[in-house]
RNA sequence: CGGGGCGUGGCGCAGUUUGGUAGCGCGGGUGCUUUGGGAGCACUAGGUCGCAGGUUCGAAUCCUGUCGCCCCGACCA
């Protein structure tokens, strides 16, 4: 391709709204434009990135006998209120872009395809001897994010590459979870990014097992938990780990104590001399579940840590056997609209009694009562009195005599001991989730009845697993992780082109013949290889080919006269002066080394 | 959704407080000079100042509404 025909329009300053390195590289270099919040354009440098992931997606999953498909982004709804997601995924802060046809029939638009595809296995797979299947597909998918940002990194229309594979067994499932494993870290390898691998929630999706894989990098939107060995790493979210010891409390009788002002944990232990670890913090949330039922809960937890409130939905789900849609913070005026009287907020205990729930509008009249370990392992502990300026001290669970479910509800976080090893605490480190796999199981195939016969020739439920990679987050994570003061250093093997010819000017003969013949002697030995034969200055032409990253730069200037050029490696800007013949020889035997 | 900020040529911005009908740098076009790290000179095109109302003799500037975009937050009451 000639430059001069590539419509690269590229900025010398980046937009003001692009926050990040590699938005601002993407903008600058002319690979995105925006078109409105949250959805780009992938301009032909960008789209041949693009493909160059998607052509190595491929090659690595046709391998593990993956089958590449093509399903419709608009999907009925009545598909999603079947597998009990429709309300989840468009009434309040769900992300699902929906609307009604012509006909008033409600459709949405495709957010990921569990339904879909695990409908249309159970029409075509009748019996377990055409199992195990693996089908995938490479689309847009469309997600009305709260808050989009980043450039393709957050964005409300983006690339992905999502897989599903279905089984007879969950020893058979396990068998293809770790295959996409493989065949995950095979990909991220081959499109030169670093990644971890993380132990993940699998949130909305639903399911047992799930991996994500992150590329590290500072602007990453996730809070990864990593020990020192490498043997455990996970997602904050799902992260487990042992709190560090509380200071022990001296034993004392059990008294209240006077506590004015003081309904923060801060000024509380400040005051009194205490330690955030000896105290029980109350935290009052509102869960709303799929069927618009509001649930008050009563959270414990040891002052020092923090509520994880993904652990959190979890259990409630698990407790109720229903998803959960929202969590929020219960406030002052949410009691008074619900025309309940006051409490005194800031000095709560485990044991706030239901009665003050008698008189609720709309919520439920019982807390749901989860209690952190943290909390329940404390023997002697400060806690509310449920009176205003009233604190209890020394006080211990059998006193409280208050049910308790005990549960795991706190933040794993940098400095925590690892569970697997003692003598190991955990760092943190920011991440972008590129990749994530999980273990369906059975939710989808129960609830859509999308069932097999199997060697007893009874109808079972397929277990399945699925598989997905951000193709165009992807993109974007690579800069992230590869760029300088120029610009961007693309890998070779996602790189738009290989080589790029700069002919320095372009009004000697000479320059520009050896320009060109060199270009199409490369392009015959099957490089991608880009000519820019625009009439500008060589500085112009070097800034910008440093700027759109190529990782090879073949100067045609001064020293053609005696038939040699320069070539410069983008990443480390080595350069060497070349004949031809040296010339083409190298890059073939270093291009084609680098490619696998 | 809540909070904050911003909409002025393709991009980055000034002008808004104190109304007087639009300016700078980069970019675009033409010509000449230049030609190895975003060249110089000259000429030139391009904006109903997001949109709609209102106040005023007069509005980019003040008022009201509206649309769009960006950032922060869903964080110990």
């Amino acid at each position: 391709m000639r430059v001069s025909r590539l419509m690269l329009v590229t900025l010398r300053d980046a937009p003001a709204d692009a926050e990040i390195i590699s938005h601002q590289l993407l903008l600058r270099g002319g690979y995105i434009k925006r078109v409105t919040s949250g959805i780009y354009a992938y301009m032909p440098l960008m789209w041949r990135v693009l493909k160059k992931i998607t052509s190595i997606v491929r090659d690595e999953i046709d391998s593990k006998s993956g089958l590449e498909t093509l399903l419709p982004q608009l999907h009925p709804a009545d598909l999603w209120k079947q597998s009990g997601r429709w309300e989840g995924y468009t009434a309040g802060e769900g992300i699902m872009f929906h609307l009604k046809d012509r006909q008033g029939r409600e459709l949405g638009l495709g957010p990921t395809h569990e339904e879909v595809i695990t409908r249309i296995a159970g029409e075509c797979i009748q019996s377990y001897k055409q199992l195990p299947i693996n089908i995938y597909q490479i689309q847009t998918k469309f997600r009305d994010e709260i808050r989009p940002r980043f450039g393709l990194m957050r964005g409300r229309e983006f690339i992905m590459k999502d897989g599903y594979s279905f089984h007879s067994s969950k020893e058979d499932l396990k068998a293809t979870y770790k295959d996409m494993n493989d065949a995950y870290k095979r990909i991220f390898s081959r499109c030169g990014i670093k990644t971890v691998a993380v132990d993940a929630d699998s949130g909305a999706i639903g399911g047992a097992a799930s991996q994500e894989f992150m590329v590290t990098a500072n602007a990453g939107e996730d809070l990864i938990l990593i020990s020192p060995d490498n043997k455990y790493a996970a997602n904050q979210e799902k992260a487990i780990s042992s709190p560090q010891e509380p200071i022990s409390l001296e034993q004392n009788e059990p008294c209240l104590i006077e506590t004015i002002g003081q309904s923060k944990i801060e000024d509380l232990c400040e005051k009194q001399g205490f330690h955030s670890s000896q105290v029980i913090k109350v935290i009052l949330l509102l869960a709303i579940v799929e069927d618009k039922k509001e649930f008050p809960l009563l959270i414990s937890i040891r002052a020092d840590q923090e509520l994880n409130e993904t652990k959190l939905t979890n259990c409630i789900s698990k407790s109720l056997g229903k998803n959960v849609i929202q969590l929020k913070r219960i406030t002052k005026e949410d009691f008074n609209s619900q025309g309940l009287k006051d409490l005194p907020l800031g000095y709560l205990g485990p044991d706030l009694d239901d009665a003050v729930l008698k008189e609720a509008l709309t919520w439920e009249k019982k807390f749901l009562r989860y209690i952190d370990k943290t909390a329940s392992n404390l023997n002697c502990f400060i806690c509310g009195a449920n009176k205003l300026n009233q604190h209890r001290a020394f006080y211990n669970w059998e006193l409280l005599n208050s049910s308790k479910e005990i549960v795991d509800i706190r933040n794993a976080k940098a400095g925590d001991i690892c569970i697997h090893d003692k003598n190991q605490k955990l760092a943190e480190r920011r991440g972008i989730e590129v990749g994530h796999i999980f273990q369906l199981g059975q939710k989808y195939s129960l609830a859509l009845e999308s069932n097999f016969t199997n060697e007893s020739g009874e109808q079972q439920p397929f277990w399945m697993g699925c598989y997905g990679i951000g193709i165009s987050r992807l993109a974007q994570a690579a800069v992230e992780q590869s760029y300088d003061q120029s610009g961007i250093v693309w890998p070779i093997s996602i790189a738009p082109f290989e080589v790029i010819i700069v002919i320095a000017n372009m009004q000697d003969k000479i320059q520009e013949k050896l320009g060109n013949d060199l270009y199409i002697s490369l392009k015959s030995k099957g490089i991608d290889v880009l000519i820019d034969d625009r009439n500008e200055r060589a500085g112009v032409k070097f800034k910008d080919a440093d700027l759109i990253g190529i990782p090879w730069r073949i100067v045609v200037g001064r020293d053609s006269i005696s038939g040699k050029v320069e070539l410069v490696q983008r990443s480390n800007g080595i350069t060497d002066l070349l004949s031809i013949d040296q010339l083409i020889k190298k890059l073939l035997t270093e291009i084609c080394s680098k490619k696998r």
